[in-house]
DNA sequence: CTGAAAGCGCTAACAG
DNA sequence: CTGTTAGCGCTTTCAG
């Protein structure tokens, strides 16, 4: 690339150190009153076109770039939404990030990051010093996929994302884990899968719940038993993973498929069916949760998995927000359909 | 007609849903000037005792909260700085953003995240509304440790992350790779191990060939030859890791260490040592790169690797550019150390 | 069509 | 100590 700022009109001017200058200086260099720099500069129609232009070329000239924080002064808009985050990796809270961006547009709407690392004064201060910043609506997404406090009333439009809020008068959206378990073991079935096993995480966790809830009720639709007796919970780790496997292989060596709560879990289990010299899919088929790609992709083989949509759960808080800055939020909680993602870790049985 | 604000009879109203209240409400009900509001509520010496503790109280009662645009309007500073990434997932950006927030202190800078998702273009917007909204400053992570282009000439300084900048006027922080690789191969020279073997990633990657001549460095410091006959340099994968495992082992079955240019292929490394049967550490000590919590905890055993310290980087970063932005910016390429991280995937051998 | 004037909410000299 | 007076950079009536 060429270097520095691309300057489309101005031809005999000098490139200058880029962006200090005020509507002030492009009016004088235009020779036009503030006001109608300000009126060329925003389309407003009650400007002649040559003296549009004369603006514009001054604008360029001086690299100017308008004041957002005067224009929020006035619009009483900042242009701007909080992230506000407990979630450590930013493994929730990027992809809704991304899908944030895209719904707002990088021009219109920059977005704060916080990370309150699960500390509550942490939380407080960065929501004082965001409300101070008067942004225009705040995104709130928890550690995890259970209930968090309410921040109660705030001047501005908050939407809980992920971790709905406990007060059922706040907007939340969140991931549809009943939904994803009935998923994955609809397409288990659908690939000829009879004794189907589930392996999972921390049974405190509300997506732990409702991922097996998910799938005994799709089991249970099709008439079928859960293998393995149980339900596996356990940690969402590739130990307990793999530890499940073993147990469960003891207890039921005849299963033909393996529901994992979360990618990590599934590669414990794929783990332990390699060392028992268990085909992958052909023998047992696995699936995972989450679609965790640096997991998911890299597994042998790469593991089908349920996708939560993160991105369109972004988009749409960030639609939401927008509908409720000028506009009235709605309450409870949206929920977000699951994706089927297919790898090679499953197949039609024979 | 007469536009101004109208007079709300705000005499003993009852508090209102916190938060859009101005300066000159808190001064009314305090009964003072809005100047003298100010003085109190900034700690300005010049206010009796008295007068501040009505002012406070005030500005509590009506949950006062400082307009920051008005106030960076006058102040020529917004009390904000952008961290510009290239960077997808976050895996670079999200240590380096905390650290940030660490050194800055939530109370006096938040910091804009956007993402540019490896799209010139997407970068230019972002930089135009981030230079709108007068950001104090600028902090740009790349997606990979090679140089990046740069963004010329700012009105604010920058800093550049994890990639440098291509121009050596702009300053840049990174990652020492060639520290770490030596760092690593130190490591396992002390456990006694002497057939070393080095498996890494996309040899176009600086970082590729840094760590492999950090570690090609500590082994000719010690006379020792590198296991294998050459650097296996393919791709960022587990898959990766495990083909070159295979040949590796093939080439050279009596090797007693793999260090492994990432976390990602020395899991490959240990899938196939696994299959192979060779004990870890016993036989082969396996030491990764990152320090990548989800891949190396889990690791069966888990990993030792180098941690980069993004972290403190991002601290770092963080003071830079707060001295920066009264003062000016030093220039060139500054270079942070890496970490060993033990887990158990080395140990003395015998 | 264009410009003068009045602020948005706050701070910073100055006077009282 | 406290209030008055100017703005920060921009938008917006409202006259010319």
């Amino acid at each position: 690339m060429s270097r520095g700022p691309i300057e489309p009109g101005s031809s005999a001017d000098g490139p200058r150190p880029a962006g200090r200058s005020t509507l002030r200086d492009v009016a004088k260099l235009a020779g036009v009153s503030i006001a109608t720099a300000s009126k060329a500069l925003n389309n407003q129609p009650q400007v002649r076109a040559e003296t549009r232009a004369k603006v514009i070329q001054a604008a360029e000239a001086l690299s100017f770039s308008p004041n957002t924080l005067a224009q929020g002064l006035i619009t009483q808009r900042s242009g701007t939404v909080g992230l506000l985050t407990s979630d450590l990796e930013g493994r929730f809270s990027i992809p809704i990030l991304m899908g944030a961006e895209d719904a707002f547009g990088s021009d219109q709407t920059s977005v704060f990051l916080c990370d309150a690392r699960g500390d509550n004064l942490r939380e407080r201060h960065h929501l004082r010093a965001l409300l101070s910043r008067r942004v225009d609506g705040l995104i709130v997404v928890g550690a995890r996929p259970d209930a968090r406090p309410s921040l109660g009333e705030l001047p501005v439009p908050v939407i809980y994302a992920y971790s709905p809020s406990d007060n059922p008068a706040d907007l939340s959206l969140v991931t549809d884990n009943v939904g994803g378990g009935r998923l994955a073991v609809d397409h288990l079935i659908r690939h000829g899968r009879r004794r189907i096993a589930h392996i999972t995480g921390d049974p405190s966790y509300g997506a732990a719940q409702d991922r097996a809830r998910g799938a005994l009720d799709r089991l249970a639709q099709e008439g079928l038993p859960l293998a393995g007796d149980q339900v596996w919970f356990g940690a969402w780790s590739e130990a307990w993973g793999r530890g499940a496997t073993r147990m469960l292989l003891q207890r039921d060596p005849g299963i033909d498929a393996i529901f994992a709560g979360s990618d990590e879990i599934a590669r414990g289990v794929l783990d332990v069916l390699h060392q028992e010299k268990l085909a992958v899919p052909a023998q047992v088929a696995v699936i995972g949760f989450d679609n965790w790609n640096i997991l998911a992709v890299n597994a042998r083989p790469p593991l089908t998995t349920i996708d939560m949509n993160l991105e369109e759960l972004g988009r749409l808080a960030a639609q939401r927000l927008f509908a409720a800055i000028d506009g009235t939020l709605g309450s409870g909680i949206e929920t977000i359909g699951p994706r089927l993602i297919t790898r090679e870790s499953t197949a039609p049985l024979d």
